[in-house]
DNA sequence: TAAAACGTTTGAGTGCACTCGAAGCAAGTA
DNA sequence: TACTTGCTTCGAGTGCACTCAAACGTTTTA
């Protein structure tokens, strides 16, 4: 969704509806190979294709992997990615659930963010008695 | 250091001095096998032996366990936790690299929160268009 | 038209962080 | 004494998420 929105807002265009898999490459910071290797299991579904074959991505395969690359940098697995998108694909008596999945996400990725800011909290004192010259052993 | 603590203050004693490898798995959540790998990639520094032979880790030993688990969460690879173990080994003349190294982590740490409530953003709003009874595509 | 740049497929390879198995020794229990 | 449990080492195996190679077809540029 934000990298569609950016592109209509740098552009003042909606953008082109189709873009190759460099293109894509280039825009998400995926390799050509792993945006493959996603539509091979699943977690992208069926990427148009042009006459002679080649891949056609659009905005909105565009916007779903943004959302992907969010899921990712919350550590979920991908084959529960995967999951979630044949859900996706299964249609709306899914909708209960996919908000079901995606409650639990959020609240793993809310534990993610206290054991982080526990950690960071660990890393001030250490770091700060590096800065004073305390000398003790940092264990 | 918490480990120890947390021993320290549910036993009100400064706890054994001594645990074998399977005390200490039960108590970081490890495996007998991972600690041994640890100790063998220079992970942990050379653990105690009995008049047998047998691993006797000290109440250290733990308390550095607990840390190297925070930076787990932290995703820093664990050549890095080595490279970093090395500097303390290496004594004192190595503190100013340790700082920086923490220093650098402590950043990482805070780029990954950030991350982390982005996407927790986009999921309050897929999860609230979930609730509502709207319909649309989740993409 | 020729060359380069980019695309396709299948299947195999890589790197990380464990994870396990096998063979064997040592201590404690019935 | 026999059994159980736990320890040792070494090397091989596992699961994940890519990552690449090979052989070939297509599109664009000079």
């Amino acid at each position: 969704m934000s990298v569609t929105e950016s592109i209509a807002s740098t552009t003042g265009l909606t953008g082109k509806d189709r873009y190759t898999i460099s293109e894509v490459a280039a825009l998400t910071g995926l390799t050509a190979h792993t945006l493959r290797w996603y539509e091979r299991i699943g977690l992208l579904p069926q990427v148009d294709r042009s006459h002679t074959g080649q891949r056609r991505f659009t905005e909105q395969d565009l916007g779903w992997l943004t959302f992907v690359g969010k899921l990712r940098l919350t550590g979920m697995p991908v084959a529960d990615m995967v999951r979630y998108a044949e859900l996706v694909r299964q249609g709306d008596h899914t909708r209960d659930d996919r908000r079901e999945l995606l409650e639990a996400t959020r609240r793993d990725v809310l534990t993610r963010i206290t054991e982080l800011q526990d950690t960071l909290a660990v890393l001030d004192i250490k770091i700060s008695h590096y800065g004073t010259a305390c000398g003790g052993t940092p264990s």
